[in-house]
DNA sequence: CTAAGTGCAAAATGTTTGCATACTT
DNA sequence: AAGTATGCAAACATTTTGCACTTAG
């Protein structure tokens, strides 16, 4: 379904390792860019969206949308071991932007749903809720 | 909080009465530039982004981000009505793009647990589920 | 040797901004 | 009259593409 195979190049590995030792931020294209610049081995942008998208479609990685006119996020999930309990909810406050991982059992109820009920296959690791974190919330009481 | 108030211009109220016709559609910037261009009455697209920023911050719209590179979608809301009974979910395709609009009881549940449990007051009009919809699904019995 | 990946620079998108002009209130 | 909105064109930022070259298997 997906063309040939992956090769083992340096850039590859240098990336993945990278997002591997960050697993839990939030990481962009520039930045991986910007980082490798620095280390004085840069990677070429082009490489770096290209490995990007395909460390996504292999599963190593997530992306995250947050702003249409921003750069997407990266994350790192793992080495294509999809834990269940490992399994986290990303909450976005549309006010201070904070990004809020959340590790909830009940949570894990809505793919069921979801999927038993509209037959569909929910991504939690894609999937990023919108709404209004508790600190922006109090200040805003209207 | 926000900047001064809001007149009504030609451009605003054409623009509103676009999107509440077609309430429920998801319509990009892109498509409003085109609409209006057609009909011989175009608007400037820097006016378009203004406006769609300002009604979104009004709550009469709402944007989804579907596509880092690919345009934000807004969707009409309402006057200022957030009816509860029509609130919907959204859920979108990885596979094959397919937006699915949600009408749902058991899912407004989470609204209910992520603000009692987690203090997150969600949006459920921005927020998007990705995951795989039916019919890929079967296609992709891996 | 062949398929896949790289890097550069250029193009393509989508969105934002500066500024002079025009419209609303 | 004062404040806000408009429209154009130019600026931006992010992502994608074409192509010659290199590297992995």
């Amino acid at each position: 379904m997906k063309g040939g195979s992956t090769y083992k190049t340096k850039q590859r590995e240098k990336m993945l390792k990278y997002f591997e030792k960050h697993a839990g931020d939030h990481i962009t294209a520039g930045d991986v860019c910007e980082y490798f610049e620095k280390q004085g081995e840069p990677i070429g942008q082009a490489t770096v969206y290209r490995q990007l998208e395909k460390l996504v479609d292999e599963g190593l990685l997530n992306k995250y949308i947050m702003n249409a006119a921003g750069p997407a996020c990266f994350e790192f999930v793992g080495m294509r071991v999809h834990k269940k309990d490992k399994m986290c909810f990303h909450c976005k406050c549309e006010k201070c932007g904070k990004l809020i991982h959340l590790h909830c059992e009940e949570l894990k109820e809505i793919g069921k749903h979801l999927s038993e009920e509209h037959g569909f296959k929910l991504n939690p690791l894609r999937t990023v809720f919108y709404g209004i974190c508790e600190e922006c919330a109090r200040e805003d009481e209207d």
